[in-house]
DNA sequence: AATGAATGAGAATTCATTCAT
DNA sequence: TATGAATGAATTCTCATTCAT
């Protein structure tokens, strides 16, 4: 086939580029085995991107992307600290066990540990998210509706690592084994875990003065 | 030289082989690059570990035994859920900061996608820390020290997710990258996030009735 | 140079890797030497064959056509034993001379000690002549044309065990030097060994009544 | 163990070493192997042994002089062609089955093509029995005992052919197999075979007269 | 004199990358 | 412009051989 390939084309291939790195791990991924799946000559891979690195790149950033959408989505539809939690936790339910793939790459980069890319990356990822989370903490603050002794990036922090940790619980092996490990794998798990989730979220687990 | 090696040598290649492998990734870090660095030659790895995996597998289970003794010594010092939790999170912190390698490793077998060895590894690993914590969260709510609608297991989860991420935060560059980015970089900012962590976990951000 | 192999080409590695496994045994020989000599890179050589032991097979398979063509032909050709044996004999002179490499293939696999192989192999390669030879000697014996208490299957094996010294005999380095020590390396040699074969074939060393 | 070895240690390390050689090829056998089912150390084998072709040689010469003191009972023992013939054949059975590893050991030789080595065995062990023979057909001529047209060296190398193949037939695996696709393996099938092969010998296939 | 651990050269195999078609 | 065969560097693993004990 000499035709120019189309957008789609294109599209297809990182989603099975992003499908293989995840799969297999960045190295052993291959290039021909994502040309022949792609049903594209390892050739026109090439011409698009420059190498392997490359590649993973490109899935990379397209993978955040979808999953920043998500993210913000979720946060403009909200207004309470309590709703956005609710919602982005159920995002990251939802999101990870429909795009595990996507999620998997953003936990490979986690691990790629050479290069200064990294913190590049984490840069390029982790500033939005931690504004839009340290925001929402502090501005709940101002309004009275969160602990005055909390320190808003800290809470952000601990929350951030909370939803990361669900996202990997659904979609990356390791953790989706420890997760049954932990809460089993009941039918209503994953509702179950929504609810004490929040609540672990809102109140600790600290008795409550009134209970 | 032909000199038979010795305990310590022995033990600095699987230190040396942690390092490699913990910083470049399982796959990138070579057998033979870990010979050079250990000053011994390729063969005597193969003498003592039968092929690369084994080797992996060695420094893990290394790593995790260092954890893990680490860990028994923290429950086992204190008794009120909040001393235990306190000094799990200083340990986190300490640990990840004098051995991230050994962080790491635990980090990469987290990615390690192919292989039933990762449910393996998952119910190796966790099974110890689910039951310690969630034996933990059970006791404390029957002791009526926490509350009644919490659910030990989710609770232990979060809890353990809380620390799994801070260990991250002090040994990957990725993570010590986003710890930056949220919490900065002051010189306290360590001991405040302990206190904060501390707060989060017992009150949640949700406002006190009686503050 | 990236120019697509020709049919030649494959066809000369297949020859050179036939040299290189019967001069140096299977075990000996190297895809890169063998590359070198076939003046194509190492890669090229796994892209058409899964392994070292698959480009040994694909030898053997094609060295093997090549002499039952040979040894069809003569058996088609004539219609007493007689002159079927004399063509056969003829050939296993001419042919072991001209490619010597290809009966050593042959000789090789006789090594080959490991695996099931070697049973398959055998099955493969004598089941064809085993058929043939005693066929021809049981018909023979229907005719009336040998004696009756001859066995065709144990007279068909012994004939077969002096064609295949034969070929040795004119192609591996250790059995043409047995032949020497034997019966010399006048000009006539091979003429009269045909000669006399015929003789110990038909009338063994025993006596004619007649004589 | 710091004390000499003594000669029967010495003897078992050859012939272990011939088990080995000749059950896994004299390349996948291994020195490290031999030593250790031998029950002694790698180093005591290069005491004795300049390298492992040296090791192999010493097998081999060892096999090949039980072996000639084999024939060499045989044919001292009678006087008739005939009956030194059958003596052969039933050695060549008997022998074959008792040590196929030593028979192993003659026929790997025949392969080892590289070296001038090769010839060299040729000559120290096939000049031995070419004479052996030659002078039987001959005396047998000169005693009008067989035909006058035979020439006592092709008939003494078409002799010493059969008991070749009739060695291998009974302790190689490839001429094992390939025994059994032409003669079956039927209880009796080895005594036949004695019987069917001094038919051969003696009269060959064709028809007499006075048959 | 025997031991056996250490050495390191060497071979098979893989796959990112190139480039003639 | 796309193709996909050829390249060859790189990596794992083996084992003959050495030599300190």
């Amino acid at each position: 086939m000499l035709k120019k390939l189309t957008q789609e084309q294109l599209d297809q291939i990182l989603e099975i580029a992003t499908e293989e790195f995840s799969a297999k791990g960045p190295e052993k991924a291959t290039i021909m085995g994502i040309a022949r799946k792609s049903g594209v000559s390892v050739g026109v891979i090439y011409k698009y991107y420059a190498d392997k690195e490359a590649l993973f790149q490109a899935c990379l950033t397209r993978s955040l992307g979808m999953l920043k959408d998500c993210l913000n989505q979720a946060t403009s539809r909200h207004e309470s600290l309590e709703a956005v939690a609710e919602e982005l936790i159920r995002i990251a339910q939802s999101f990870a066990k429909e795009h595990p793939a996507h999620i998997r790459m953003y936990h490979a980069i986690t691990m790629d540990a050479e290069g200064g890319r990294v913190e590049e990356y984490a840069r390029a990822i982790e500033s939005v998210t931690a504004q839009l989370y340290t925001e929402c903490f502090s501005k709940a603050k101002e309004e009275g509706s969160i602990r005055k002794d909390a320190e808003p990036a800290a809470f952000a922090f601990f929350f951030d690592n909370l939803l990361m940790m669900l996202h990997f619980s659904y979609s990356c092996e390791y953790y989706r084994e420890r997760l049954r490990i932990f809460c089993g794998d009941s039918e209503d798990r994953d509702e179950k875990l929504v609810q004490q989730m929040l609540l672990f979220l809102k109140a600790g687990f600290m008795l409550r003065d009134t209970q």
